[in-house]
DNA sequence: TCCTAAATGCAAGTCATTCTCATTAAATTA
DNA sequence: TAATTTAATGAGAATGACTTGCATTTAGGA
């Protein structure tokens, strides 16, 4: 992945706190809370302010660069680099980890209520929320 | 709607806060978040504080008298009396109108998730945002 | 190189929600 | 009914995720 390159494309400036979140996001496998960019700097020296980070974050939202991700059991949102489709997800409440679903089982019922309701849409958001194999095992 | 019952029912201490609390959850005819509940009182001399509003809904989410929506474009929860099923939302962004859909279209698709991959399923959130049909007109 | 708007760092602020702890009240028991 | 037990409440402080103000820096174009 070209991170400046990417950048130039949306018309961002190409910074260091832009580039360094960009691949920490994009080294990362899953889901980082704002927090987790923040704790992943090895030197607090080095680091970059919390601000900061949420400041790229939205600038990242805006141009779609990334997807945020609302927990219902954690007053926290998570980030992670786009990918092509939007996802859903499969949340352990235990441990926390996100499972991506490739499908998106509304695609039809959004047209059916846009269709019935008049409604400009915008997003949709479908998650499970449950305890997953391992974290089950362990309880 | 017999308040005193429900909370016998549920093994709930039928107290001054609680009493209230479902009182205007029950008369309200949508979602309330807990500064809604707080300023639904007159008089603010005889308000209940938001740690009590707060820890009755609390108890009331515990024993299943009441939902809690999420809203992923505002950083607050609402709540109101829970109905015989559980159901999925249309929400504007510009006005917080919530529609409630009664059909649930991800309930085999849930039953595949359990299967697929052993989890243990807690609930599932499945929300619409978009604009309402009168926003977009006074837009 | 110079200029200007945009981005940053830092600190302070916001706001929904939670917690602490002393007091009160509900339900159980005697 | 009175005493006992235990959960719930009120008041306010604390938390924590996020946002903002403002002075300073920097990117990228002129
Ligand atoms: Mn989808
Ligand atoms: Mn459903
Ligand atoms: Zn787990
Ligand atoms: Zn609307």
């Amino acid at each position: 992945m070209n991170y400046e390159a990417l950048l130039i494309n949306k018309n961002l400036k190409k910074t260091f706190p832009r580039l360094k979140v960009l691949e920490i996001l994009d080294r990362a496998d899953g889901f980082l809370s704002a927090d987790d960019i923040h704790s992943s700097f090895k030197d607090e020296a080095h680091s970059l302010p919390l601000s900061t980070i949420y400041r790229v974050l939205d600038s990242f939202l805006k141009e779609d660069i990334v997807h945020e991700l609302n927990l219902d059991h954690r007053n926290i949102k998570l980030y992670e680099i786009a990918h092509k489709h939007h996802a859903h997800h499969l949340i352990c409440v235990e441990c926390d980890k996100v499972i991506h679903l490739k499908e998106c089982p509304v695609h039809s019922f959004e047209e059916d209520l846009k269709e019935t309701y008049g409604f400009k849409m915008n997003h949709h958001s479908l998650d499970f929320y449950g305890v997953c194999d391992q974290c089950q095992k362990a309880l």
